[in-house]
DNA sequence: TGTACATCAGTGAACGCGCGTTCACTGATGTAC
DNA sequence: TGTACATCAGTGAACGCGCGTTCACTGATGTAC
């Protein structure tokens, strides 16, 4: 070999790349369950057999494409908070929101494949779990920053969480340190809102209900930065 | 023929019924994507043509299936709701919330068809949208009450709505009628916010996330409670 | 009440298609001397 | 630099399985006179 990379490895890794954008392509129109490596070989001009070179099986071709996913919006949501000052902590909150809905919209079946139904018959390795709190990584970066800098209105809604959950919700603190516990229990609330509302609209259960989808979006999350507590602008 | 109903209308029924449910337990390990019509036949004991008798194509199981299982929440809903002092619009808030919740851990597999990722190549006809917004429409009631009894307090968050929202949301308006427009958009997004949170813990997302689960639960309906401006018990 | 006819449930074979995965194989690319 | 050997990509056939849907048929149930 003369380059470090030889002609071999190098068609391997474009072979590899090749697969995985024509699977996530199919995801369209067979939707997770219905992934398929006979389709990616045919649509490839390969013989079914050959896409083994590459990967073992169905199933780690299906984590290959939700590692990609989980990685495209927490690579989304993290230049979106970078664009921001980060003073501006209710800015931030807005421009991660609407990054994870832009994306989802322009992704609609990778968003499913990570947010929607899970695959029967599909376990998801441990690999995944990293960049699957990618995004929300984000969300506990502006939170910290919110409440480190005075910025963080403590809620007062006579609702006070209960004492059983002190000691849960280890992971969501972690990714917020210094976070008091009322506004860490309210923010996986906030986590659930966030996506619950891009799923109505990416699965459909918003057609015929809201026509305005910016205007309410863009309504929604602005009120659940008021009730996190982060200043109004 | 004697009785009204005839012995071959009764068996019709009853293997219609049979049918149905053993679809519905074959959600569980196939999923809606995987219901197959032969794997019904199988179980019952039936060559697989024979189940044409009774459901022209396995899309009609399938919307079978839906309108079903919207039925049964939506009755879950109802009863939860019925069980309550109707003036107790916060305790019947949470009661329909929690009979939400229960309903789908202990239906998964007919929560996820309803409120999962889209079926591929399944377009849902006409007849789900009244059994769809059944339990919706108890939300709606819930609110109109609370409205009508000047028990509902306005939001008061320096977040207004904005103009373009206005005419928007008929649907969810004439569900709750007499209801202000503020309250109107804030329900929405506590709809999302209900049916986020119930698919998180159902899909698996809430797994090494949230332990107390019930407790989480029960907190965030009480706090959204509080937010849509129903007194605080 | 009894009989002739119509209705309908269920059969079994077939059509034409799909899938994941394995395996022995050819021929090209890369490596070590 | 040239040659012998090892590595690896892609082939094609096969295994054993699945699916939805159609169709001509048998035999039981229901209906009308």
């Amino acid at each position: 070999m003369s380059s470090s990379t030889t002609a071999r490895a190098r068609a391997r890794a474009e072979l590899t790349q090749e697969i995985v954008d024509i699977a996530r392509g199919q995801l369209a129109t067979s939707g997770a369950a219905g992934l398929s490596l006979r389709a990616v070989a045919r649509e490839m001009g390969l013989v079914s057999s050959a896409v083994y070179r590459y990967f073992p099986s169905r199933d780690d071709l299906l984590t290959r494409l939700i590692i990609d996913g989980y990685d495209a919006v927490g690579e989304a949501v993290e230049r979106a908070d970078a664009a921001m000052d980060p003073a501006d902590v209710t800015g931030r909150w807005l421009a991660v929101c609407h990054a994870v809905r832009d994306w989802a919209l322009s992704h609609p079946h990778e968003y499913t494949l990570l947010h929607g139904s899970p695959v029967p018959g599909y376990r998801a390795p441990e690999d995944t779990v990293g960049p699957a709190i990618r995004d929300t990584a984000v969300y506990g970066r502006i939170l910290s920053h919110a409440w480190a800098s005075g910025r963080l209105t403590l809620p007062d809604d006579g609702v006070p969480a209960p004492a059983s959950l002190a000691d849960d919700l280890e992971i969501v603190r972690t990714l917020m340190p210094g976070v008091p516990q009322a506004v860490v229990v309210r923010a996986v609330a906030v986590w659930a809102t966030l996506y619950g509302t891009v799923s109505f609209e990416v699965f459909g259960t918003l057609d015929n209900v809201v026509r305005e989808r910016d205007a309410f979006f863009d309504h929604t999350v602005r009120s659940l930065a008021a009730w996190l507590g982060l200043p109004t602008p």
